[in-house]
DNA sequence: TTGAAAGCGCTAACAA
DNA sequence: TTGTTAGCGCTTTCAA
């Protein structure tokens, strides 16, 4: 080990074994064991044998970093997600991990906490490591964000939505059909007195605004809009679902409820049981999302399917070809959605 | 923009905008310019204010790539989760994230997907980014994994459980208090035909021999023990109380369940009200891991609460701490449990 | 307080 | 097929 032979090692030095002790073990150039190790076929077999002995007995493992910005090629990918709990986007996170994974790719993960300041450092501290690509939930409104994003030149994927106006580009679906279609689905069910539990959010309120539009066009009364805020919880939607029913009390009840997202809906179904109405007798509920258990609870949620998987890996591979130069077309994908018809509509 | 002055610009350069741009913009050195942007304390009040302006005329972001290898520190934590789907860990995850990102860290996020080979090439990967710390969601065991990356030295916590020989440092709880306590508790509670239902898993597993031991202990009937194999869903909770019953009947019936996860109890809950069993009043059940929205159910589900974003914080702090250079002391911590009871049990 | 020089560990470019 | 040289963009060391 002590071997005194590099002549100036006057700085730091992590300690750990390096490219260059693993040459000199196998008796070649660094460059050559670089060759051995990352691209087998450009070098003998002879020295492909040395240099994985020496890396075999030194355990080295080479130093990403260092080769990251020799190439300025990271193999990380920053993903950008509003929140890791109970998440619809969890399907798509982990779709978009494992394309990459096994590509050899790294996923690097930010949460936003539904926070537009913190989506901006966010932003500046991923545009800081440079990865090769970025992987944004959601649509980024114009700002300093998005601006520092365009000029930093790293391919961006948004996706979730949809935009004429994508940085990048897009792999999303229509939240404004989305609520056009349950509007109609409800109504071709004959629920007439329609209404709408939702969180604050920009998404949900495209697929609430749509709802309504429909209904007003079919000639419904108009309906009944509660909104519980920022808290997406189970309790959030007992609690909505009472303050539903108080109103719709002096409007002559419910027949229909839309929620934003399948805890909500949980959350509704869960009030409207305990207080002795019948699901999907006495008031018929929609969710959002198909989370992996709604569809073994009794009753089974009615809800809209995302193929989030679909978005994760399709997005994966949208980025790694353009790190690696290729153009991609279409620049903007609509995945589409389904209404998964079970037992609570 | 297109000045030559570079004598020597024959290689790439990813054309972003670098330190070196900013230090010639505002007339000073590149060293300089770094402490106007990192060390501000450091610099007159003129320079500064001439970097800052540099800064924003430019849009610079600094390149913590190569800040990262030059300085030997990345500010980047890794972290290894078994899954990020519906899981017990992601209250961990969020608390592990926001406090790094306050504090200038970044979260690199690696799934193992329950798999032990894709645990260690994701190690590699890991090491090869020379994080300042490893996040390990549970405890490592013996083998080419724990080799490496005690050989890197890099800090390491491992979390959710106990052990005598951790790697470094270790935040977690002991599962055989766990499983004692349930039975403890259920059988305080009168309940004397017990029965387990756990997914495939280590922690599970001692959670659930513990359990045995202590209605053992107490003279209780053998326990009935379900194994639902790697899936962890509703289904499969419902699943396996339909095989539980089947096999309380030739035994005389049961009267409380210990599951292994809250998703896994809500299976088992569904599935009894679905053959008409009272939950309590037939058979009572406990979950583990006191998931967001089983409080809000009904009936709310009795379960075990793992103080999760504790363990995520601290977890944090730690690794902070050493990258530091700081001495963690004690390098085991026991955050405990606590039994929350509800209406199910 | 500011700067020059050196180098972190690796790979692109070019040459042999 | 192998090696030499330079340099990615930054920070440490040391000197002024």
């Amino acid at each position: 080990m002590a071997d005194k032979d590099s002549p100036k090692r006057s700085r730091r030095g992590s300690g750990a074994i390096t490219l260059r002790d693993v040459a000199k073990l196998a008796g070649v150039a660094p460059i050559t064991a670089s060759r051995a190790i990352n691209t087998p076929g450009q070098v003998s077999a002879d020295v492909r044998r040395k240099v994985d002995e020496a890396v075999a007995r030194t355990g080295y493992v080479p130093n990403r970093v260092a080769g990251g910005l020799a190439s300025a090629r990271s193999r990380l990918i920053a993903a950008v997600v509003p929140s890791t709990v109970v998440s619809v986007f969890n399907e798509t996170i982990e779709a978009l991990n494992a394309t990459l994974f096994d590509a050899g790719y790294q996923l690097m993960l930010g949460q936003s906490s539904y926070s537009p300041e913190r989506e901006e450092q966010l932003l500046e501290a991923i545009i800081g490591r440079r990865p090769d690509g970025i992987f944004l939930t959601g649509i980024l409104p114009p700002g300093k964000g998005r601006t520092r994003l365009l000029a930093s030149g790293i391919p961006v994927v948004e996706t979730w939505d949809l935009t004429p106006t994508p940085i990048d580009m897009l792999i999303g679906f229509s939240h404004a059909a989305i609520g056009d279609a349950v509007a109609r689905f409800l109504w071709a069910k004959g629920h007439r007195r329609l209404a709408l539990v939702r969180a604050e959010d920009d998404r949900a309120g495209r697929r609430a605004q749509a709802f309504q539009a429909a209904v007003a066009q079919a000639g419904g009364a108009p309906v009944i809009d509660i909104n519980v805020g920022a808290v997406r919880t189970l309790r959030s939607g007992r609690d909505a679902m009472g303050r539903l029913l108080e109103q719709a009390a002096a409007s002559g009840g419910v027949d229909a409820v839309f929620c934003s997202s399948d805890l909500l809906a949980l959350g509704v179904m869960t009030e409207a049981r305990a207080r002795g109405l019948a699901v999907p007798g006495d008031v018929a509920i929609v969710g959002f999302g198909d989370v992996p258990f709604v569809s073994d609870m009794v009753p089974a949620l009615t809800t809209v399917r995302i193929n989030g998987a679909e978005i994760g890996e399709r997005a994966a591979r949208c980025l790694m070809a353009r790190a690696d130069g290729q153009a991609v077309e279409p620049r903007t994908v609509d995945v589409g959605f389904s209404i998964i018809e079970r037992d609570s509509a």
